[in-house]
DNA sequence: CAAATATAACTAAATATTTAGTTTAAACTA
DNA sequence: TAGTTTAAACTAAATATTTAGTTATATTTG
């Protein structure tokens, strides 16, 4: 799958954050300096190209809005990483990132419990 | 801190995995169509320029290695996925990547004993 | 020591990414 | 409907990245 650039994911975030939006309003979440309608329309237009955006005609213009799930794409992101540095391997990430950040272990207790939690109504 | 670019990322990794290495030993590692010689050379000059390596002489040519662990690199970058992704939480990011990839809660009761495990003895 | 060889430094060119100006088309308004 | 406004499409230029050729330098070997 497509790796997203730095200016593309900047972009991508927003929309996932709006749900659906015209350029301005894409401008508007940009703290200043404000990037140019056209840059901001160009990289739209490109992330259109490479099927991440969608849009459809509205009053004037266009309103856009993502294509792929923001949890696909961070998903996808993590498994990179997860086969990278990690062989592959869940467990030596989750545990590696526990001990360099001195997680405590009552955190992981806490995302057991949850999920457990959860699983019961299903 | 630095981000790596893709053919910058592919040599640390093999810098990281030989912990030190000439321009020959590093083209070694790829598989074929192995890169020209001039290629890597200017991308370990690049990553030296940025600090991400250092050398050594030795005899007739340079023995590259690391400068930055491969440690504090991947857990730079899980951090920027979890705040870039789940608002900087790990629970949010762990607990998503579990149920999104149907991991078994198992796995993460295994990941707390092997810490605990290794708290005691401390 | 001179030639051959291996390597790094310098340079350049192709490609990708980022940024934004100009032109064109649509639709709103007087 | 003609002029004005707004946004998209097209285009271009600056910058970053990737790839590799050429040149310079140092080491080995005959």
């Amino acid at each position: 799958m497509k790796q997203l650039t730095k200016a593309e994911e900047e972009i991508m975030q927003i929309l996932w954050d709006l749900g659906e939006a015209n350029v301005a309003s894409i401008i508007n979440k940009f703290s200043e300096p404000k990037p140019a309608f056209t840059t901001v329309s160009t990289i739209v237009r490109i992330l259109e190209s490479k099927d991440f955006v969608g849009y459809r005609k509205e009053g004037r213009g266009h309103i856009y809005f993502s294509k792929i799930e923001k949890e696909t794409y961070s998903n996808q992101s993590l498994h990179k990483l997860m086969d990278g540095y990690f062989q592959g391997s869940f467990q030596s990430m989750v545990s590696f990132f526990v001990r360099k950040n001195d997680i405590a272990t009552k955190d992981l207790e806490e995302i057991l419990e949850k999920i457990n939690k959860n699983e019961d109504k299903k």
